[in-house]
DNA sequence: TGACAAATTAACCAGACGGTACAATGAATG
DNA sequence: CATTCATTGTACCGTCTGGTTAATTTGTCA
């Protein structure tokens, strides 16, 4: 029916049947290919399905990413920039030692939760011995800022006293991501194994206050 | 060369070219699809791969699995099984509960170190959002032991005052696993961003006490 | 406006891979 | 030693899947 699909345009020349829109198209493609990948693995995602949930064809994917495992690793790439990004808001600058760490560990509890699909993605390339994010250049920046957050939060709780000397900002830095990592990425498992009550909405938030707690009187050199 | 490849055997009949041995060959066969699993995942794990390191044929796999999904749920289910009798050796009920409790932490961080190809087939099950665990009738009773261990230990404590009251043993337990199963699971990744140091022999020394001291003191109710 | 590069479409391909058909060989039973 | 069934070997198949070929359309700029 109607005017709307004629292959004329109103001025009588023959009407563009698409536009050209390569950092849309790029960007459409790298979106579908991280769920597709984070739910699949790099084995098991396949590029004709990506392509179907892209609003763009396979030959694309392959005209801006070459392969399969490039496409992954742009992915991977990608997907790192998008979570790191969310962290920057924190500023714990201004906060008692004690408290700033506290706020630190719940910030990074909560924000693993919201990002399941990145948890994922880094299992992944866990399981392929991170040899796609080895070969990535961009990423081995975005490391240390994770760390001197702590390191400054930890100094002057050394300062102050109430934190003990002799830590390693990058060992505590490791409690709180295994903390809150594993609380993600084994969900499935443990409630299988050990009953959801730990994954209701009461369960998480008791697991939240713990992992807060559990590093608080690691760190700190006086009881309470 | 010689006789012994002969079709004849030294009495003249003809030899027999394989011997029959059902549980060696299944045995066999789940071994080897184990690793393969554990390396590769469910997707990326190859049939003619798997047969291939076997000493018998992909036929057999068939003959007896039936299918993939089915030979990896049966691998998976060997791994728990392999692990959770590895976990019966410890007797810590003579012990006063900091020094148990201190034991069950150390035991478990070493025997998840041990034990990489169970990790990595949790990590893969969990990708997998537990689908074929969940299936899985065999395994559902080998977790109260692990809570009950911990409670058993968990209440002696609080009845000598040296643990403080209401925590969930489940909770405490969660929190061991989350700290042995990370420190296997996300290394390469860890690794590759923070740096190898927790990974030495001397890093790996300082985690083990690090983990344990701070179970530890997030459940006793008095410092040090 | 015309030529050239960038972007996109559509159809296609070769090999990989999970799975099977069928015959042959072993062991157990009587 | 004949029968029978579980076990194993060999060869094969259909489809899925990553990747490609070649032609067409769109934007740009001299």
């Amino acid at each position: 029916m109607t005017t709307g699909d004629s292959a004329l345009a109103d001025n009588g020349r023959p009407k563009p049947r698409w536009k050209q829109d390569p950092e849309g198209v790029r960007s459409d493609i790298l979106a579908v290919a991280l769920a597709e990948f984070s739910n699949n693995g790099l084995s098991g995602a396949r590029i004709d399905e990506i392509a179907a949930k892209t609003r763009t064809s396979k030959r694309m994917i392959y005209y801006y990413f070459g392969d399969k495992q490039r496409l992954y690793q742009k992915a991977l790439e990608a997907a790192y920039r998008k979570v790191r990004s969310g962290e920057e808001e924190l500023a714990l600058d201004h906060l008692p030692p004690r408290d700033a760490l506290r706020r630190l560990v719940e910030f990074t509890f909560d924000h693993h939760r919201r990002n399941p699909d990145f948890i994922r993605l880094v299992m992944i390339e866990n399981i392929h011995h991170g040899d796609y994010l080895r070969h990535s250049d961009l990423i081995r920046n975005l490391n240390e800022t994770a760390i001197s957050r702590v390191d400054a939060i930890y100094r002057k709780g050394v300062e102050t006293g109430e934190f003990r000397p002799g830590l390693s900002p990058v060992a505590i830095h490791w409690q709180i991501s295994a903390l809150s990592f594993f609380n993600v990425s084994n969900r499935a498992t443990f409630s299988l194994l050990f009953g959801e009550e730990l994954h209701t909405e009461d369960g998480q938030a008791l697991l939240r206050r713990q992992v807060a707690d559990s590093v608080l009187r690691f760190v700190q050199s006086a009881p309470l």
